[in-house]
DNA sequence: ATTGACATACGACAAGCGTCGTAATACACT
DNA sequence: AGTGTATTACGACGCTTGTCGTATGTCAAT
Protein backbone atom coordinates (compact mmCIF):
# COMPACT_ATOMS: atom_id res chain seq x y z
CA UNK A 1 0.00 0.00 0.00
CA UNK A 2 3.04 2.47 -0.66
CA UNK A 3 0.78 5.68 -1.81
CA UNK A 4 3.57 8.39 -2.02
CA UNK A 5 1.75 11.53 -2.69
CA UNK A 6 4.26 13.99 -4.62
CA UNK A 7 4.31 17.89 -4.07
CA UNK A 8 2.00 18.67 -6.87
CA UNK A 9 -0.32 15.58 -6.02
CA UNK A 10 -0.39 17.21 -2.20
CA UNK A 11 -1.45 20.37 -3.94
CA UNK A 12 -3.77 18.91 -6.37
CA UNK A 13 -5.46 16.94 -3.47
CA UNK A 14 -5.45 20.40 -1.31
CA UNK A 15 -8.01 21.50 -3.78
CA UNK A 16 -10.17 19.10 -4.56
CA UNK A 17 -10.62 18.33 -0.36
CA UNK A 18 -11.14 22.41 0.11
CA UNK A 19 -13.98 22.22 -2.84
CA UNK A 20 -15.20 19.39 -1.20
CA UNK A 21 -13.96 16.44 -2.50
CA UNK A 22 -14.96 17.25 -5.95
CA UNK A 23 -13.45 19.64 -9.01
CA UNK A 24 -12.92 19.28 -12.48
CA UNK A 25 -9.21 20.20 -14.29
CA UNK A 26 -10.43 23.90 -14.66
CA UNK A 27 -11.18 24.17 -11.23
CA UNK A 28 -7.91 22.90 -10.05
CA UNK A 29 -5.75 24.78 -12.26
CA UNK A 30 -7.55 27.96 -10.74
CA UNK A 31 -5.68 27.31 -7.60
CA UNK A 32 -2.63 28.84 -8.87
CA UNK A 33 -1.97 32.43 -9.26
CA UNK A 34 -2.77 33.78 -12.06
CA UNK A 35 0.89 34.27 -13.19
CA UNK A 36 2.12 30.81 -12.54
CA UNK A 37 -0.79 28.47 -14.05
CA UNK A 38 0.29 25.17 -15.12
CA UNK A 39 -0.64 24.52 -18.56
CA UNK A 40 -4.10 22.63 -18.82
CA UNK A 41 -2.34 19.47 -19.87
CA UNK A 42 -0.21 18.98 -17.15
CA UNK A 43 -2.97 18.93 -14.52
CA UNK A 44 -5.22 16.65 -16.13
CA UNK A 45 -1.92 14.03 -17.16
CA UNK A 46 -1.28 14.33 -13.45
CA UNK A 47 -4.77 13.37 -12.54
CA UNK A 48 -4.80 10.76 -14.66
CA UNK A 49 -1.97 9.48 -13.15
CA UNK A 50 -3.08 10.16 -9.93
CA UNK A 51 -6.34 7.97 -11.11
CA UNK A 52 -3.99 5.25 -12.08
CA UNK A 53 -2.51 5.22 -8.54
CA UNK A 54 -5.67 4.99 -6.48
CA UNK A 55 -5.38 8.46 -5.27
CA UNK A 56 -8.70 9.80 -6.98
CA UNK A 57 -11.53 8.65 -9.32
CA UNK A 58 -13.75 10.64 -11.95
CA UNK A 59 -16.93 11.00 -13.22
CA UNK A 60 -18.69 12.56 -15.40
CA UNK A 61 -19.96 15.83 -14.75
CA UNK A 62 -21.86 17.62 -17.03
CA UNK A 63 -19.84 18.40 -19.68
CA UNK A 64 -16.36 18.00 -18.01
CA UNK A 65 -15.07 15.45 -15.61
CA UNK A 66 -15.03 15.51 -11.66
CA UNK A 67 -12.22 14.33 -9.93
CA UNK A 68 -12.76 12.67 -6.12
CA UNK A 69 -10.35 11.94 -3.88
CA UNK A 70 -9.89 8.30 -2.57
CA UNK A 71 -7.77 9.48 0.72
CA UNK A 72 -8.54 12.36 3.16
CA UNK A 73 -6.45 14.43 4.05
CA UNK A 74 -5.82 12.74 7.60
CA UNK A 75 -4.29 10.06 5.66
CA UNK A 76 -2.19 12.39 3.92
CA UNK A 77 -0.88 14.20 7.21
CA UNK A 78 -0.58 11.26 9.28
CA UNK A 79 1.70 9.55 6.78
CA UNK A 80 3.64 12.54 6.44
CA UNK A 81 4.26 13.16 10.06
CA UNK A 82 5.06 9.47 10.59
CA UNK A 83 7.71 10.09 7.70
CA UNK A 84 9.39 13.39 9.41
CA UNK A 85 9.03 11.79 12.66
CA UNK A 86 10.98 8.26 11.84
CA UNK A 87 13.20 10.21 8.85
CA UNK A 88 14.61 13.20 10.67
CA UNK A 89 13.89 12.70 14.80
CA UNK A 90 14.30 8.44 14.53
CA UNK A 91 10.93 8.58 16.12
CA UNK A 92 11.93 10.21 19.03
CA UNK A 93 8.52 12.14 19.65
CA UNK A 94 10.25 14.86 22.10
CA UNK A 95 12.93 15.72 19.42
CA UNK A 96 9.87 16.16 16.98
CA UNK A 97 7.96 18.41 19.56
CA UNK A 98 10.60 20.70 20.25
CA UNK A 99 12.02 21.19 16.80
CA UNK A 100 8.56 22.18 16.24
CA UNK A 101 8.25 24.94 18.75
CA UNK A 102 11.59 25.83 18.02
CA UNK A 103 10.96 26.60 14.29
CA UNK A 104 7.25 27.82 14.38
CA UNK A 105 7.91 30.92 15.99
CA UNK A 106 4.42 30.64 17.87
CA UNK A 107 2.68 33.38 19.55
CA UNK A 108 1.59 33.59 22.71
CA UNK A 109 -2.29 33.35 22.00
CA UNK A 110 -0.95 30.09 19.87
CA UNK A 111 1.55 28.65 22.65
CA UNK A 112 -2.13 29.14 24.65
CA UNK A 113 -3.87 27.38 22.40
CA UNK A 114 -1.30 24.20 22.11
CA UNK A 115 -1.63 24.28 25.91
CA UNK A 116 -5.41 24.01 26.10
CA UNK A 117 -4.71 20.95 23.74
CA UNK A 118 -2.38 19.47 25.87
CA UNK A 119 -5.01 19.29 28.61
CA UNK A 120 -7.26 17.42 26.16
CA UNK A 121 -5.38 14.74 25.34
CA UNK A 122 -3.91 14.68 29.01
CA UNK A 123 -7.22 14.11 29.82
CA UNK A 124 -8.61 11.96 27.11
CA UNK A 125 -5.53 9.44 27.08
CA UNK A 126 -4.53 10.74 23.92
CA UNK A 127 -7.19 9.61 21.91
CA UNK A 128 -9.95 12.40 21.42
CA UNK A 129 -11.35 12.59 18.55
CA UNK A 130 -14.56 15.00 19.25
CA UNK A 131 -12.70 18.08 18.93
CA UNK B 1 19.65 28.09 -2.57
CA UNK B 2 17.19 25.12 -3.14
CA UNK B 3 18.68 22.06 -1.21
CA UNK B 4 16.34 19.44 -1.29
CA UNK B 5 17.53 16.42 0.50
CA UNK B 6 15.82 13.18 -1.11
CA UNK B 7 14.80 10.33 1.27
CA UNK B 8 18.65 8.41 0.66
CA UNK B 9 20.30 11.45 1.05
CA UNK B 10 18.90 12.06 4.58
CA UNK B 11 19.74 8.60 5.72
CA UNK B 12 23.34 8.82 4.74
CA UNK B 13 23.22 11.96 6.40
CA UNK B 14 21.82 11.25 9.89
CA UNK B 15 24.45 8.19 9.72
CA UNK B 16 27.37 11.04 9.06
CA UNK B 17 25.91 13.46 11.59
CA UNK B 18 25.80 10.57 14.38
CA UNK B 19 29.74 9.79 13.39
CA UNK B 20 30.57 13.23 14.43
CA UNK B 21 30.38 14.51 11.05
CA UNK B 22 32.68 12.30 9.38
CA UNK B 23 32.64 8.71 7.98
CA UNK B 24 33.96 6.81 4.71
CA UNK B 25 31.60 4.85 2.17
CA UNK B 26 31.83 1.82 4.19
CA UNK B 27 30.42 3.53 7.50
CA UNK B 28 27.31 4.81 5.62
CA UNK B 29 26.77 1.30 4.28
CA UNK B 30 27.26 -0.07 7.83
CA UNK B 31 24.34 1.67 8.98
CA UNK B 32 21.73 -0.29 6.75
CA UNK B 33 21.00 -3.43 8.74
CA UNK B 34 22.80 -6.59 7.40
CA UNK B 35 20.06 -8.37 4.84
CA UNK B 36 18.94 -4.74 3.07
CA UNK B 37 22.71 -3.54 2.34
CA UNK B 38 23.01 -1.11 -0.91
CA UNK B 39 25.76 -1.63 -2.74
CA UNK B 40 28.95 -0.01 -2.30
CA UNK B 41 28.63 2.31 -5.58
CA UNK B 42 25.17 3.00 -4.92
CA UNK B 43 26.31 4.74 -1.53
CA UNK B 44 29.69 6.14 -3.47
CA UNK B 45 27.71 7.46 -6.26
CA UNK B 46 25.07 8.69 -3.81
CA UNK B 47 27.73 10.80 -2.11
CA UNK B 48 29.83 12.12 -5.06
CA UNK B 49 26.31 13.80 -6.19
CA UNK B 50 25.61 15.08 -2.63
CA UNK B 51 28.90 16.48 -3.08
CA UNK B 52 27.86 17.97 -6.37
CA UNK B 53 25.07 19.65 -5.01
CA UNK B 54 26.57 21.01 -1.71
CA UNK B 55 25.24 18.87 0.63
CA UNK B 56 29.01 17.33 1.84
CA UNK B 57 32.49 17.50 1.22
CA UNK B 58 35.11 15.01 1.35
CA UNK B 59 39.15 14.75 2.32
CA UNK B 60 41.49 11.95 2.15
CA UNK B 61 41.53 10.04 5.60
CA UNK B 62 44.10 7.45 5.89
CA UNK B 63 43.58 5.12 2.78
CA UNK B 64 39.86 6.20 2.15
CA UNK B 65 38.05 9.46 1.60
CA UNK B 66 35.76 10.61 4.84
CA UNK B 67 32.77 12.41 3.79
CA UNK B 68 31.86 15.61 5.83
CA UNK B 69 28.51 17.15 5.94
CA UNK B 70 27.95 20.95 4.96
CA UNK B 71 24.45 21.26 6.50
CA UNK B 72 23.49 20.27 9.56
CA UNK B 73 20.12 18.26 11.20
CA UNK B 74 19.11 21.39 12.02
CA UNK B 75 19.42 22.81 8.82
CA UNK B 76 17.29 19.61 7.53
CA UNK B 77 14.36 19.96 10.03
CA UNK B 78 13.41 23.37 10.17
CA UNK B 79 13.13 22.40 6.18
CA UNK B 80 11.06 19.49 6.34
CA UNK B 81 9.14 21.17 9.27
CA UNK B 82 8.51 24.04 7.01
CA UNK B 83 7.09 21.77 3.96
CA UNK B 84 5.19 19.95 6.24
CA UNK B 85 3.48 23.11 7.66
CA UNK B 86 3.45 24.61 4.58
CA UNK B 87 1.87 21.92 2.32
CA UNK B 88 -0.45 20.17 4.48
CA UNK B 89 -1.70 22.46 6.55
CA UNK B 90 -1.83 25.72 4.81
CA UNK B 91 0.36 27.12 6.98
CA UNK B 92 -1.82 26.50 10.18
CA UNK B 93 0.38 25.76 13.24
CA UNK B 94 -2.46 24.81 15.52
CA UNK B 95 -3.62 22.42 12.97
CA UNK B 96 -0.50 20.97 12.44
CA UNK B 97 0.04 20.40 16.65
CA UNK B 98 -3.04 19.38 16.58
CA UNK B 99 -2.38 16.63 14.28
CA UNK B 100 0.73 15.96 15.44
CA UNK B 101 -0.55 15.42 18.89
CA UNK B 102 -3.51 13.12 17.50
CA UNK B 103 -0.82 10.81 15.30
CA UNK B 104 2.35 10.93 17.85
CA UNK B 105 0.44 8.34 20.42
CA UNK B 106 2.14 10.00 23.33
CA UNK B 107 2.89 9.04 26.44
CA UNK B 108 1.68 10.61 29.89
CA UNK B 109 5.44 11.41 30.40
CA UNK B 110 5.70 12.99 27.28
CA UNK B 111 3.07 14.73 27.33
CA UNK B 112 4.48 16.13 30.73
CA UNK B 113 7.64 16.70 29.22
CA UNK B 114 5.93 18.50 26.08
CA UNK B 115 4.57 20.89 28.61
CA UNK B 116 7.45 21.59 30.14
CA UNK B 117 8.63 22.52 26.89
CA UNK B 118 6.16 24.76 26.84
CA UNK B 119 6.54 26.77 29.23
CA UNK B 120 10.46 27.64 28.69
CA UNK B 121 9.17 29.00 25.61
CA UNK B 122 6.23 30.85 26.88
CA UNK B 123 8.86 32.01 29.21
CA UNK B 124 11.59 32.75 26.62
CA UNK B 125 9.87 34.19 24.13
CA UNK B 126 9.80 31.17 21.48
CA UNK B 127 13.92 31.22 21.31
CA UNK B 128 15.43 29.36 24.36
CA UNK B 129 18.34 28.14 22.49
CA UNK B 130 20.13 26.64 25.48
CA UNK B 131 17.57 23.72 25.98
C1' DA C 1 -24.64 18.30 -40.66
C1' DT C 2 -20.86 21.77 -39.85
C1' DT C 3 -18.36 24.40 -36.97
C1' DG C 4 -16.12 26.15 -32.71
C1' DA C 5 -14.95 25.79 -28.19
C1' DC C 6 -13.51 23.15 -24.77
C1' DA C 7 -12.20 18.29 -22.75
C1' DT C 8 -9.77 14.27 -22.88
C1' DA C 9 -6.15 10.81 -24.57
C1' DC C 10 -1.64 9.79 -25.76
C1' DG C 11 2.98 10.21 -26.08
C1' DA C 12 7.30 12.79 -25.50
C1' DC C 13 10.98 14.80 -22.73
C1' DA C 14 14.31 16.51 -19.31
C1' DA C 15 15.61 16.21 -14.58
C1' DG C 16 16.04 13.64 -10.41
C1' DC C 17 16.40 9.27 -7.74
C1' DG C 18 18.05 4.80 -6.52
C1' DT C 19 20.62 1.08 -8.18
C1' DC C 20 24.60 -1.16 -10.22
C1' DG C 21 28.39 -2.95 -13.48
C1' DT C 22 32.71 -2.22 -15.13
C1' DA C 23 36.98 0.13 -15.49
C1' DA C 24 40.66 2.50 -13.48
C1' DT C 25 43.45 3.57 -9.46
C1' DA C 26 45.88 3.21 -5.08
C1' DC C 27 48.18 0.68 -1.40
C1' DA C 28 50.24 -2.84 1.00
C1' DC C 29 52.73 -7.08 1.02
C1' DT C 30 55.58 -10.25 -1.07
C1' DA D 1 58.40 -4.89 -9.56
C1' DG D 2 54.15 -7.83 -9.33
C1' DT D 3 49.95 -9.14 -7.51
C1' DG D 4 45.78 -8.83 -4.86
C1' DT D 5 42.36 -6.29 -2.42
C1' DA D 6 40.04 -2.15 -1.37
C1' DT D 7 38.57 2.37 -3.23
C1' DT D 8 37.12 5.59 -6.57
C1' DA D 9 35.40 7.12 -11.31
C1' DC D 10 32.21 6.79 -14.91
C1' DG D 11 28.34 5.62 -17.25
C1' DA D 12 24.03 3.01 -17.78
C1' DC D 13 19.19 1.85 -16.68
C1' DG D 14 14.44 1.92 -15.15
C1' DC D 15 11.21 4.57 -12.60
C1' DT D 16 9.00 8.94 -11.05
C1' DT D 17 7.92 13.82 -11.41
C1' DG D 18 6.61 17.81 -13.68
C1' DT D 19 5.83 19.74 -18.01
C1' DC D 20 3.76 19.98 -22.58
C1' DG D 21 2.37 19.33 -27.70
C1' DT D 22 -0.61 17.28 -30.68
C1' DA D 23 -4.45 14.51 -31.81
C1' DT D 24 -8.92 13.09 -30.92
C1' DG D 25 -13.54 13.40 -28.93
C1' DT D 26 -17.81 15.85 -27.40
C1' DC D 27 -21.45 18.99 -27.34
C1' DA D 28 -24.22 22.81 -28.37
C1' DA D 29 -25.60 26.40 -31.46
C1' DT D 30 -26.19 27.37 -35.94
Amino acid sequence: MKKRVADLELKILNRLWEMDNSGTVQDVIDSWMEDEKPGYTTILKKLQIMEGKGLIRHEKQGKAYSYIPLISKKDVSRNRIENLLTGVFSGNKLDFAHAFFEDAGLSKDELAEIRKMLDRFEKGGGDESTL
